[in-house]
DNA sequence: CGGCGCATGTAACTTGTTACATGATTCC
DNA sequence: GGAATCATGTAACAAGTTACATGCGCCG
C-alpha cells in the first residue's frame, strides 16, 4: 500500500470516480502539493479492486474499452481511517531553482534573473488560482463538513506562494543590483 | 546526465570532496530543498569520471576500498556551466501532511492535530537551524564570491519556514476549536 | 466525418530508496 | 582492541514518468 493507494482512496470518499476523473482532480486541486500519473493510477486502481477495497460502481462488463466508475467499499474506508491516524511519511521538495541560485556565482547574473522570474510568473499563476478556489469555496462554506479543512490546505498554498513571491521580490533585487558591475 | 550529475558537478566546484563528503552536504546544507542516497551518488561519479567532467585529485590506486576524492575538470565546468543557463526544470513538491488536512474530516480532530504539531515541531527546528546557518555565512559574508547567492538559498528556507508556522498557528487553533463538538 | 475531449491501459525507462556487505581510520 | 565514524559500493526493490496504442462519444 502506497501513496497513491490513499489519495485515490481519499478520492472516493467523495463520490465515484473514474481513473481519468482522478487524474484530473489531482492535477487541478492538489498541483501544490501532489501530483501522480496514470502509470500510476491506474494500475492502483486495479490492485485496490482486486483487495476489496474499492468495487466498480456500474458493472460495465462486455465492451473492453468501457468507462469504469469505482467506488470506495467499507474496507476501503477503514484502511483509509486508518492511514490517516498514521504517522505521517517524508515529505518529498525538490526545488531546482535553489540548486541553481546556490551555484548562480559561476555565471551572469541576467542568467540567474531570467530563471527567478520564469519561477515568480509560475507561482504568481498558482497564487491567483489558489485565491479564486478560496473564494468559490468559501461561498459555499456551510454545505459540506470537508470544505473547512480544505480551506486550510488551500490556506497552505497561499502562504507558501506568498512568501515564494516575497522571497523572488527581494532576489530580483539583488540580481539587478549585480547586473553592472561585473568582472 | 540528470540532476544529481549536476549538484555533484557543482559541489565539486567549491573544491575537491569524497563521495561521503558530498552526502553529507547534501544531508545538512541542501536538506530544506534537495536529498540524494549513496545509490544515486556513487554511480553517478564514476559516470562523471567516465566522461570525463570529473577526475580523481589524489591517484589513490592500488588499494580497492580507498577514499576517493574527485575533483572538477574544465569539461565538467562547462556543462555547469551550461545547465546553469538552461530553464528550470520542474520541481517536485509532495506534502503528505496536506492530503491528511484534505481528508481529515473523515476522523477526529486530535488525530489532524497530532499531524500539525508534530510538523510544527520539524519545521520550527529547520528554521532554527537556518538562522544559525545565516548568522554565521553573514559574519562572512565579504570572503567569498559565492556566500551572496547562498544567502538567498538561506532566505528561501527562513520565508518558507515562517510561513509554515504562520498555517501551524492557524491550523492549530482551528482543529482545537472542533476538539469539543464532536457528533 | 473530423477533431476534440474523455477514457483506459501498458511497456520501457528513469529515478530514487533501502538494506546490506565491506573495509579504513581515529580515538579512547 | 572496540566503538564510532568515515568511506565505498551494489543488488533488489519501489516509485514515478513518458510515450505510445487504442477506442468511445459528442459536437459542429
Amino acid at each position: 500500500m502506497n501513496q497513491t493507494n490513499y489519495v485515490i482512496l481519499g478520492l472516493l470518499s467523495e463520490g465515484p470516480m473514474t481513473g481519468y476523473d482522478i487524474k484530473r482532480f489531482i492535477d487541478i486541486r492538489f498541483r501544490f502539493f501532489w501530483s501522480e500519473s496514470y502509470g500510476q493510477i491506474y494500475p492502483s486502481l486495479r490492485a485496490l479492486c482486486g483487495e476489496g477495497y474499492i468495487g466498480e460502481a456500474e458493472a460495465g462488463e462486455g465492451t473492453p474499452r468501457a468507462k469504469r466508475v469505482y467506488r470506495l467499499l467499507p474496507r476501503g474506508m477503514e484502511v483509509l481511517r486508518a492511514w490517516l491516524a498514521r504517522p505521517v511519511g517524508k515529505e518529498t521538495v525538490r526545488l531546482e531553482i535553489l540548486l541553481r541560485m546556490y551555484f548562480s556565482h559561476l555565471t551572469e547574473p541576467e542568467v540567474m534573473l531570467a530563471h527567478v522570474r520564469e519561477f515568480r510568473r509560475a507561482h504568481a499563476r498558482d497564487l491567483a488560482t489558489l485565491r479564486l478556489f478560496e473564494k468559490e469555496l468559501k461561498a459555499i462554506e456551510e454545505e459540506d463538513a470537508a470544505h473547512p479543512s480544505i480551506l486550510r490546505v488551500i490556506d497552505f498554498g497561499l502562504k507558501a506562494n506568498e512568501a515564494y513571491l516575497d522571497w523572488c521580490a527581494e532576489t530580483e533585487k539583488y540580481l539587478e543590483g549585480r547586473l553592472g558591475h561585473e568582472a
